[in-house]
DNA sequence: TAGTTATATCAATCTATATTGATATATACT
DNA sequence: AGTATATATCAATATAGATTGATATAACTA
């Protein structure tokens, strides 16, 4: 049987921080509503802002946010640069949120 | 084919700002401390803040907190009360997450 | 080169909320 | 009744981080 990590052991400490870290990064309204819209496919900047009606240095932070993280990447395209939900490293951040929250979680 | 959320449907709003309400409760260490406690079973309040090495009164803070969005439940036993997480509550809202996160999300 | 568009950065302010200290309540025990 | 233990509540403070306004950089166009 699996066993769940527990709180108590040094592994999982550093795994819980590392799960807040990214909790704390997703928990914002404007930054879950990015990484919605790009999970759907590439978008650049002006897209983002004019599509969730917020300020464009508001979302070039936002946007650095979650890059800085992992949690989206990147390309220039001219004067645009195009933003993309990095999926793998968000399915590795939830299935560690969920060891956390769900007794056995695979 | 299953249709992915979007956040710039009426319903998905709703959902979005429940899922963020529930993020910004467990993307706190202290309270992702207790319900990773929690979910392996029972505990008393005094069991929590000698565990987790935190002052009783914010315990009892926390928990209120995490009782009052239903992600926990609690029973009197004399003058202790037992604190339990609600698995299913919990399921549901990390499944909510997943829609916002990962592209057909099942 | 000058002008325009797209994006990024920085400092200052604002806001939400975690934490603390003091105290209240509730139950059990002698 | 009086004391001890367990838990909850409340007001005050501290702090992290979101937002704003101004400005910088970079690339394309005429």
């Amino acid at each position: 049987m699996k066993k769940a990590p527990c709180c108590t052991h040094k592994k999982t400490n550093k795994d819980l921080t590392h799960t807040i870290e990214f909790l704390k990064i997703i928990s914002q309204e404007q930054r879950l509503k990015i990484l919605c819209l790009l999970k759907n496919g590439e978008h650049c900047v002006c897209d983002i802002w004019q599509h969730l009606d917020m300020p464009q240095n508001l979302v070039s932070h936002h946007l650095k946010v979650l890059k800085d993280y992992g949690l989206i990447t990147s390309r220039k395209d001219g004067t645009k640069v195009l933003y993309t939900i990095h999926e793998k490293a968000v399915t590795q951040h939830t299935q560690l949120l969920n060891h956390f929250l769900i007794p056995y979680a695979n």
